[in-house]
DNA sequence: TGTACATCAGTGAACGCGCGTTCACTGATGTAC
DNA sequence: TGTACATCAGTGAACGCGCGTTCACTGATGTAC
């Protein structure tokens, strides 16, 4: 072959793009239908070279779910302190969400994938954690079981946003902004039993 | 072998069978971790026998997904005339829910799952609107897209609560039911920072 | 009612294939002199 | 500064295995006489 990437100073920074990468496809495709071959090719190595940097595929998942959900946690800390409340919510229950799944928040493209994978567990409840923390701050008068309310009414319309064809998603977005936001119905388009 | 079901009668039945086998199996474990082989075992045939009942493993997968999600519509449509609304709400949001995944909802098992199979959702969308249609008939102050927003916290609630360790689960679930029932904290115990 | 036969649900061996993982190797790198 | 060498990140062939699917077959069933 002809280039090759050597320098012990690159090593993690093979590491993690074989993390990006595997965030990436797991996303998008399952993370049983994507194989080692797969990640390693996507990362511009090839798949021998897997298991200098992690122990099993199985190791690989729950720190890329780990390292996904902690990305989703900072930015929600991060749009929070400059957009507040609303700035999250339509971000997170933006059709561009629902359309972008291989660059989703982990717990609506990999929930049931990592709850069977009691491994991963741990490092997700911390980002959790703090994604609830976001939403209290922000609604504090619903205190902490309004946060965990509200992030489950995002999670869950994602999901069905993401089974709905044709306008039923943008239905069940708006309907869950409603509730997170407490907006009122407005001027609502005269949008029927299309989910 | 020495037991055979041979009569064009209970082709159908047999067909049935291979159904509700995959449909635990798949919610279990996932689509893509259980093969033809296992799920032909549960029902007590062999493998060789799935192809005169279905097309295709994928096949399977859509009329499991449809089948399994109806159900639970009908459940919901008899909880609600026998026990209204909170006979819905504390049952999908009920530790044992969470615990028998096998057993429970497709759309907080297999969402994701479902959503990269688009011949799938069409036959999940008329499950949906069956159950968003039970809690708007239920709630109807809220309309439907109240309804949508509750059927969406539920679900999330319930993915959640299988990311939670020990009582995390408890508190997600609770506060879902507080937000979708309306009822006040009321005694709230001791719990913090669990999830 | 009893016998011969056609049907076809279910069997199980076999197929090509891609999986997760291992390992002997290669060759660019940083270090020692 | 220039050369020789040890390190070790990455390569790619190979492993056993289980996948989805096919197919020649078996034998219990319902039907015809």
């Amino acid at each position: 072959m002809l280039h090759m990437r050597k320098s012990p100073i690159g090593k993690a920074k093979t590491r993690q793009r074989i993390i990006e990468a595997a965030s990436t496809l797991f996303r998008a495709h399952g993370v049983d239908a994507v194989g080692v071959d797969a990640i390693m090719h996507a990362a511009g190595l090839t798949h021998g070279g897997f298991y200098g940097h992690f122990a099993s595929k199985e190791a690989l998942v729950a720190e890329v779910a780990a390292y996904a959900l902690a990305r989703s946690a900072e930015r929600w800390e991060r749009v929070s302190d400059a957009e507040g409340l609303t700035g999250i919510v339509d971000s997170y229950l933006d059709p561009a969400h629902v359309a972008a799944a291989e660059r989703g928040c982990v717990l609506t493209t990999l929930g049931p994938d990592v709850a069977r994978r009691p491994g991963a567990w741990e490092a997700l409840g911390k980002s959790v954690e703090r994604m609830a923390a976001v939403l209290e701050r922000l609604s504090p008068e619903r205190g902490r079981a309004g946060a965990l309310a509200a992030l489950s009414t995002m999670v869950g319309a994602v999901v069905l946003a993401r089974l709905a064809e044709g306008d039923g998603a943008g239905e069940v977005l708006a309907a869950a902004k409603e509730a997170v936001l407490g907006q009122p119905p407005a001027a609502r388009a005269g949008v029927d039993h299309v989910l």
